[in-house]
DNA sequence: ATTAATGCAAACGGTTTGCACTACT
DNA sequence: AGTAGTGCAAACCGTTTGCATTAAT
């Protein structure tokens, strides 16, 4: 259990991020929320999750640990890590919610649509595209809501021949 | 009726795309597949809409004009007419999903999450990131999946005082 | 003892499907 | 006549909600 505020990854999985995890049970504390068991799982989910996961891969990782795991009390409870901002959601290509866990530092996410893997795209990756809006416009982008999609090199050499 | 094939917007609306709309009809018909007044209310909500509509936005305006509009005949044309490269759709932001309209430019979309407006992003305002991820990852941008989210200048200014 | 959080089950909204029927060609 | 297309109604999927119950504080 790593999300626990025990040593965590004595078991060879390193913790994603030093910092954060350990400290949610207080920080919910600290505003009159609970620490729950469902939570607890929840948490130690995202703590192995790489970055962005969708509601329903959320809730299909936490019956592995859980088997009773129930739908709405992982959506109310990725309400109030939002609202702490230990989560942040955006859309996915497809449509879904998509979760990305500790946003240390805001960004988008790539889409392969041959593959449907996703990378993140970074600040300095995105500099270009968020001047230009700024100056054309004046218009504000959300990194953490930008969203491309197309075909990553493998599939594109793949599809070539 | 303007997509019908008749003279088309005598009445003051004038028609969005010169040529298209009026060789839907033959461009079915040189499938195999038939024209219907259902299919006709569609392209002519189509042929008066700017750019990108939800689903249930078509259906709704369908509706106006034919009450009996009934969704699946809605998309399943679309389908039909995305076949023909007559529609494209792609994800909004809120994840529903966006049909736009005679692709003649491949672009993507800016939405403004204050007053929920939509702007195009076409290929020159693009070019930097779509450069920028075809030389760090050969990832090739489908610019028509590009979704970009945040804050424009009027909502920004309202937000500021 | 409070009252936040849960589980259930039902509702939601947008989209998709199976099927018998209609109507374009 | 033949088959593409329709309308209906029900299913779908991910997500949200109301409510009585449970359990963390």
């Amino acid at each position: 259990m790593s999300a626990d505020g025990s040593p965590a990854a004595a078991d060879g999985t390193t913790p994603r991020t030093a910092a954060g995890w350990e400290g949610v049970r207080d920080r919910l504390h600290a505003r009159g929320l609970r620490w729950t068991p469902q939570r607890r799982v929840l948490i130690d989910v995202l703590s192995r999750s790489d970055g962005h996961v969708t509601g329903a891969e959320l809730i299909e990782r936490c019956r592995e640990a859980d088997p009773s795991t129930v739908p709405s009390t992982v959506y109310r409870t990725l309400d109030v890590l939002e609202d702490l901002g230990i989560v942040r959601h955006a859309h996915g290509v497809d449509g879904r919610e998509e979760f990305h866990v500790l946003p240390v530092s805001d960004h988008g996410h790539l889409h392969c649509t041959g593959c449907r893997q996703t990378w993140e795209i970074d600040e300095g990756e995105a500099r270009a595209l968020v001047a230009a809006m700024r100056e054309d416009r004046g218009f504000r982008v959300d990194l953490s809501h930008l969203s491309v999609a197309g075909v990553c090199r493998e599939c594109a050499a793949a599809s070539a021949g």
